[in-house]
Formats: structure tokens, C-alpha cells, sequence
DNA sequence: CCTCCATTGTTTGTACACAAACAAGTTTGG
DNA sequence: CCAAACTTGTTTGTGTACAAACAATGGAGG
């Protein structure tokens, strides 16, 4: 039963699957597989949503200003949104008040389109969550919002 | 002081902030870039990184071996290592027992370039979890591990 | 032996993620 | 008032992420 000397001598032990960096990106990709089965809507992402869910607490912000909120870069920006608005469920105009900025808005489309997705949301967010218990589950939240 | 309402009535309440999906996002992109201020390699990413590790701790894998035990699919494999090549960090041959697989391993440079690097891997996890207590730090892990 | 099925690796297409550089517009400080 | 500094949005380039389709190889059962 040789055990296999690690190449690189590894006094402190740098075992990927104990990382955190690691552990982030498979819960992420985890939550990412679990949206797609079951937001309801194949072409709509979790950027996308995020992006619906903003318009519809705020009403109408411009295209940086979004970003902002939803913790999108101004490129990333960029697609989502040329994505929604071909899809028509976000409309433009420029504001009156400084010709630089795109001021968004959902649609009715995007309107009715995310009323029918939000119960679905809630789910995912639960079967992420799955195999936590309640108090667990608050205590993720909780160290997740502290790292962030 | 008009309160908005939600244009989607929303009983439930969907607050973006508070659902797993967006911080755990928000916590792999702060690890990004904690990772790359800190790992001492800019051409070095965490996927590239990961699979250097693995194949330390492994000596020889094929490349879809290496995909599942770094969690990356095959095509995403591709890009990964193909950098790796191009870099000359690892080295390729093919199965002698099947031809279909090429089995990786690291190159001299890829082993000194990863033992240049371990320690910075360490700090990498320290400072994303910097916010925490060490009690805190593990429970994190644990939670994470079980919802991945 | 030979067909069916699984695995390995590749390619293509879409969608984040972010750095860097840019033009156009706005704000600020002297 | 006006030049410098900043903000907004765009583009380009690199690197994940993953679905889908594919060729080549390997294994299992009849």
C-alpha cells in the first residue's frame, strides 16, 4: 500500500477539496445546475433573473447603475442586458437628465414573464439548500454575506 | 417617504441579497480576485491552479480523470490544459494501454512553478475567510461541503 | 467474432467574468 | 469659465462553464 509522495513536498497539507475557493465554485456550479431545472424559462440565466428581480424592486435604473446592484462588471453588463432586451422583456430610453446614461425597465412581458418565475426562484434557492437544517441554513447565509 | 412597491407583487419577498444563489456568487468572485492579488503567477487562474495541484498529489492522470477530480467538465478541460501545455507547465503522452487517452503530468517548470505557489494558495484561503472566526472558518467548509 | 454501448477527447455555440482601452458626457476646482 | 478628473456605456481579448454533437477506441454479451 505505497501512498504516493506528493511531487511538490506539501508541509501544510494543500488538499483542494478542504479549500474554500474550490468548495465556492461547486456550490456555485451546484446552484447554477439546480436553477436551470427548475426556474421554468431554458433561455433565462441567474444573471438575467437577477437583473428582472432589480428592475422590478426599482422601477426604471440606468444600465450601471444595475450592475452595481446585482454585482455585475460593466461588460458582463453588456450582454445580459442586449440578451433581455432582444427577448423584449426590458425596455430603453435615455434619460432626459444626463445623455450618457440608458435608463432600464422591465417590459409587461418582463413583468408577467417574472411574476411566473419567482415562486420557481424560491425553489431553487430551497433545493440548494436541501441538506441543511433551518438554523443551518440562516447560519450559510450568514457566513456567506460576511465573506462578500 | 413613498416606499416603492414592487412592480411583480412579491409576497414572498424575493430579496436578491439574501438568496444562496447571489452570494454565493458574490463570495467566488471576492475569492477571484483575493486569488489572483495574491497567488503570484498572473497568467495563473484557479482552475489552472487546481489542476496543478491535483496532478501533484497524483503523479499521472488522463485528462477527463483530471476534469472529475478538479470538477470540470471536458470542454472545459480543454482550455485548461491546453494553457497549461502551452506554458509548458505540464507534459502529455499518450496511454500506452488506451489509445484513447493522454495521460498529463508535470513538468519540471510546472513543479517548481507550483511549489512557488503553494504558500500563496494558503494565504489565498486565509484572506477570503479573513472576515471569520476559526470556528466560523470551519463551519463555512462544512456547510459548504454538504450543500455541493 | 461482432454488434451494442460506454468512455475519451474534440469542436462549436452560448453565456458569464473581468481587464484594458476608448469616446462621449458630466462634475469639480482653481 | 475652463481644464482636469470622473462617470457611463462600448468594444476587444482571455478564460471559465456547459450543452450538444462527433470520431475513435474500448468493453461486454450474445
Amino acid at each position: 500500500m505505497r501512498s504516493r509522495p506528493r511531487i511538490v513536498p506539501n508541509d501544510r497539507e494543500y488538499v483542494l477539496e478542504e479549500q474554500v475557493g474550490h468548495l465556492l465554485r461547486r456550490a456555485h456550479q451546484r446552484h447554477g445546475s439546480i436553477f436551470q431545472e427548475h426556474i421554468g424559462d431554458a433561455q433565462l440565466t441567474p444573471l438575467q433573473f437577477a437583473a428582472l428581480v432589480k428592475l422590478s424592486d426599482l422601477g426604471e435604473v440606468s444600465q450601471n447603475h444595475l450592475g452595481r446592484l446585482t454585482a455585475m462588471d460593466a461588460a458582463t453588463m453588456q450582454g445580459v442586458i442586449r440578451r433581455l432586451f432582444a427577448r423584449r422583456l426590458i425596455e430603453r430610453r435615455p434619460d432626459p437628465g444626463d445623455r450618457r446614461r440608458i435608463l432600464l425597465r422591465l417590459s409587461p412581458a418582463g413583468t408577467e414573464r417574472l411574476a411566473g418565475c419567482i415562486a420557481n426562484g424560491v425553489t431553487v434557492t430551497d433545493r440548494t439548500l436541501e441538506p441543511l437544517s433551518p438554523s443551518e441554513r440562516a447560519e450559510m447565509l450568514d457566513l456567506l454575506r460576511r465573506i462578500t
